[in-house]
DNA sequence: TAGAACGTTATT
DNA sequence: AATAACGTTCTA
């Protein structure tokens, strides 16, 4: 049963016209648009994030050199491991089912290198942690964020 | 927390 | 340009 979802709808054109509704505007932005960490636009908002003194200059080295290492290339299969040796679609899977609105390859097939996170395994979260940066907000509901409390 | 949805990026 | 599928976010 597919959700009732926004949909493929316009961007928020006005996302930083705080006039209009400030809420509205930053909620917006908090759910997507703005802290999706692989689009230009959030490296956009991170230079903003950065301008604005959000993060002391200090740490901004170590963290632009995180950043950079997160915001890597997609990862690609190892093409070693069984699933990935698997050439066929087993064709009844969810995500071969859903297909055009998953966009996921048939789980028959999904990399087992691919299977994990791309955090796992690595420093990353630590190496921010050690520098006092221990919950970077890519949610709302993140670092005790709570929605209608964006001062 | 798993699975679905969708934006995005890599490949053809 | 079309297609495949990864990465992130959201919902149940």
């Amino acid at each position: 049963m597919p959700r009732p979802r926004a949909g493929p709808g316009p961007p928020p054109e006005d996302m930083y016209d705080l006039s209009m509704d400030t809420m509205e505007a930053q909620s917006l932005c908090m759910q997507r648009k703005c802290l999706g960490k692989s689009s230009p636009l959030s490296k956009y908002i991170e230079a903003e994030h950065q301008q604005a003194g959000l993060f002391s200059l200090s740490s901004l080295e170590a963290i632009t050199d995180v950043t950079v290492d997160l915001q890597k290339k997609r990862r690609k299969k190892c093409g070693a491991c069984v699933p990935c040796l698997r050439k066929v679609n087993c064709g009844t899977c969810a995500n071969c089912l859903n297909r055009k609105i998953g966009k996921q390859i048939c789980k028959e097939r999904k990399c087992e290198k691919l299977k994990k996170r791309q955090s796992e395994g690595d420093a990353s979260e630590q190496h921010l942690k050690s520098r006092g940066m221990g919950c970077i907000p890519r949610r709302r509901t993140e670092c005790g964020w709570s929605a209608g409390k964006l001062e």
